[in-house]
DNA sequence: GTCTATAACTTGATAGAC
DNA sequence: GTCTATCAAGTTATAGAC
């Protein structure tokens, strides 16, 4: 299947996003990238620029809330839903870098009904996964380390995997997964 | 010593730039949250909108570099310069939140000349990072994780103590470190 | 050192021809 | 669906009075 320009708009606006920062980054700037378009034309397939920033913020929730329902779902020891979650953020963040690094750096720039609702969103999710984090706590299974300071640790510890791993990299996608366990999970493992 | 207007007016500065990102700041918005001054009576205080966050981007960058280079200086294994180093981010980021947020997150926004010196920077200090980790790998200290991977793992573990850590709240600085200390070197060494 | 006024420019978005 | 033309609003920064 041919991409339609809708598609190609804004896959091309969730890289200017992700390069120039959404507040940085102008429609006729992103005209120019979608090739032989003027910016007003690009009208005709997004309502307005926050449009776009709703949809990828949006849809990526919806990937990690999804995910998480399926971790919690799943009939399995603290450590084993822990790594389900890290698989999880790798996963989401390698099938598509981009539209996750803009989700992560420029949510806020949604107008403030939006914004209220993505807040809720994180929030619930973050809750989800420390109530993950108690569990393995009080069943002895994990360190008495303050459930926050893990949560944030390994929250923010997946952010940077856009940023630096590419799949042509002499690394693989199983040496990425086993080598953030070692790191992540060993140090919070009794 | 009462601060000088230049003081408040770069404080300020930094806060708008950490709350709204610098694009979304505008000289209008600092003015009114400065007070009792128009937006055209701030550059008596600076030469531009980017001087501001050039001086917040070198001066963490400074800071971070200066810290390096004490703990490289020092005669110590490599699991004690790693605790080093993460105690020095943990400083940073408490002793000045706002202005090393900005540091992190809008160093993009620099004009190019300056972007370029900036990035020259973070690179040093990647690199000297990370050949304290392959130190500590190849002594056998620490387990032979990729050491990109352990390098950015830890680098982004810090970056949220800002958005989460009060220390107001009834968590003790000693406890911060020894938590992060036992989730970020216990998953490294041997 | 602060003000008013304004220059010079960029922004997101719309109207209407084709 | 794309174009040209344009609007209304916002931007950083400067000039010159006080």
């Amino acid at each position: 299947m041919a991409k339609t320009k809708k598609q190609q708009v804004f896959e091309a606006a969730a890289e200017l996003f992700m390069e120039k920062g959404y507040m940085a980054a102008s429609m006729r700037e992103l005209a120019d990238r979608v090739g032989l378009i003027q910016a007003s034309s690009l009208y005709n397939h997004l309502k307005s620029k926050e449009e776009v920033l709703r949809k990828i913020c949006f849809d990526n929730a919806e990937k990690f809330l999804i995910g998480i329902g399926e971790v919690e779902a799943s009939d399995t020891s603290p450590t084993e839903k822990l790594k389900a979650l890290i698989r999880l953020h790798i996963r989401i963040a390698i099938d598509d870098p981009t539209s996750v690094t803009v989700f992560n750096d420029e949510w806020r720039h949604l107008s403030e009904h939006y914004l209220q609702d993505f807040l809720a969103k994180r929030k619930d999710y973050e809750q989800r996964f420390k109530a993950i984090i108690e569990t393995g706590i009080s069943q002895g299974a994990f360190k008495a380390v303050d459930p926050n300071i893990a949560l944030y640790t390994i929250l923010t510890s997946v952010r940077w995997i856009h940023y630096w791993y590419k799949p042509a990299r002499n690394i693989s996608l199983e040496k990425l997964e086993s080598d953030l366990f070692t790191l992540l999970i060993q140090g919070l493992e009794n």
